[in-house]
RNA sequence: GGAGGGGUGGCCGAGCGGCUCAAGGCGGUGGUCUUGAAAACCACUGACGGGUAACCGUCCGGGGGUUCGAAUCCCUCCCCCUCCGCCA
């Protein structure tokens, strides 16, 4: 495996990242793009952005950068003037009262220029990303065309129960407890379901690892730039955990951490593609769920993830994310569950994703195909917000490389395809092959 | 939590109000020399923005202030290091 680069990564990160601010970066994109950036959006089929308004914005700041900079320059000028005079012995003071009042005109001009650039960047920030071409159109959740079928539905000669009641009457799952202690959507797991949650997560890093993930553990709290970063602020604030009295965010998925861990760095080309897989807690506060998947397992504030997340040359992105959501599937495989893909059609496609493809597993006891993986391509549009660069070899300038995520899987969600696919007419459940080693060599969930 | 010391271009490091529009070194690129390489020597070598261009502007951890003029002075925040305390 030519992929691991665990050594150069250490070595190339002692440099602690400068951030800057990316609102310019944006900016010349949408400048050189605006009809493009136009045309784009409608696929999203979304309220269209205003962009006259950014064009009006922009010619304002051009103005205003003008003038300043000009008096800026006669001010530098006028201060080598005071310098010299000064050392011949001569008075200044009347120069130095001409270039006070210049400097008074320049403060308010600038100010004005502040303001500005910080309704652009506004604009700028809450700008999806463009979908690819190949984004099938739609407008929702109906429109997702079905890509592909793996495996088969289990047969069985019962009526299957949820996953819930499979959890609670195998003294696995408590949420009446989780309630008590903290609220609703959260749980508590006891005895195999604890160890099952464990067992998931650690087959997960190591099909990760052999897929050439290099394992990373991250804080679970970030701050506002992070957050900024990938895309999840400014907009989406009321979906996030903030830390009282702190500008720290919990984190909604281990995306955040992974993607922002080389946020103003400039990469080396032969250092592409870097992947990382993280297993981490994810908090979501669920605002405007509602009454949505209210029992058991499937909405929760708090649960666990493993995620990839792959930075790539931005010739090869495309062919990574197919890369990457195999490597999703191939987790479904080893644990024999039925699943299928989907592509998200333009109005269901997220923020920050130009590309992304959903796998579903199949849950008898729901009937339905639910959503285990989420695999997107968000090309330069995390690493234009994050500034996130590569030097080609030979090449002088550095450009944005393309950053691509997706779950490998949701541990939570897992554990419910296992419990309701391995269901047993008695009430046990059948563990998958592939993780009996993590459980002991358990086979069988059973009644005590 | 307490007391100190620091954050300067890809890296190291000087500068602490105006001959510095950041010295010097390392690294990188090109050249001379050489059969080739190394060494030596010479030259070039930051980012972003404005401008057709010449050129101009901004950037010395972030933000604000003082001043004709700030890497340099003041305020504030962040981060790193050392010691003490506490703690898994």
């Amino acid at each position: 495996m030519g992929t691991r680069r665990d050594a150069r990564l250490c070595s190339s990160q002692v440099a602690r990242p400068k951030l800057k601010e990316t609102t310019m970066l944006d900016l010349k994109f949408v400048q050189k793009n605006l009809d493009a950036v136009s045309q784009g959006l409608k696929k999203r089929c979304k309220t269209e952005p205003d962009v006259a308004e950014f064009a009006r914005l922009d010619e304002a700041r051009i103005a205003l950068i003008r003038e300043a900079e000009g008096l800026k320059a006669e001010r530098n000028q006028g201060s080598a003037e005071v310098a010299k005079l000064k050392r011949a012995g001569q008075d200044a003071s009347e120069l130095m009262a001409a270039m006070s009042k210049m400097g008074e005109r320049i403060k308010e001009l600038d100010a004005e220029l502040a303001v500005i650039e910080a309704s652009e960047s506004d604009w700028l920030l809450k700008m999806p990303n463009i979908p690819h071409e190949s984004t099938p159109e739609g407008a929702g959740e109906e429109d997702n065309p079905v890509l592909r079928h793996w495996g088969v539905k289990p047969e069985l000669s019962f009526p299957p129960k949820e996953h819930w009641e499979l959890g609670q009457a195998l003294g696995g799952l408590d949420f009446e407890r989780a309630g008590k202690i903290t609220g609703s959507r959260f749980c508590v797991s006891f005895g195999w379901a604890a160890k099952l949650e464990r067992a998931l997560g650690a087959f997960m890093l190591d099909c990760a690892a052999e897929n050439g993930y290099t394992e990373v553990l991250t804080p679970f709290m970030v701050n506002k730039q992070a957050m900024t970063g990938t895309g999840q602020l400014p907009k989406f604030e009321e979906d996030l955990f903030k830390i009282e009295g702190q500008e720290y965010y919990l984190i909604p998925t281990a995306e955040v951490p992974v993607t922002n861990l080389h946020a103003g760095e400039v990469m080396e080309e032969d250092q592409l593609p870097t992947a990382y897989v993280a297993l981490t807690p994810c908090f979501r506060s669920e605002a405007g769920s509602y009454g949505k998947d209210t029992r058991g397992l499937i909405r929760q504030h708090q649960f666990h993830k493993v995620e990839l997340v792959r930075f790539s040359h931005p010739e090869k992105s495309m062919a990574d994310l197919e890369l990457l959501t195999s490597h999703a599937e191939m987790v479904l495989q080893r644990l024999g569950l039925h699943y299928r893909v989907i592509a998200l059609c333009g109005g269901d496609l997220g923020f920050s994703s130009c590309k992304t493809y959903d796998i579903e597993v199949w849950l008898p006891g729901q009937n339905k195909y639910r959503e285990i993986s989420s695999c997107s391509n968000f090309q330069d549009f995390q690493a234009r917000r994050a500034n996130i660069r590569f030097k080609a070899k030979g090449a002088k300038k550095s450009e944005f490389l393309h950053t691509l995520n997706g779950s490998g899987l949701a541990v939570g969600r897992a554990l419910v395809a296992v419990l309701e696919n391995g269901q047993q007419a008695d009430g046990s459940v059948i563990l998958p092959e592939a993780l009996r080693p993590y459980m002991g060599g358990l086979d069988r969930i059973t009644m005590k």
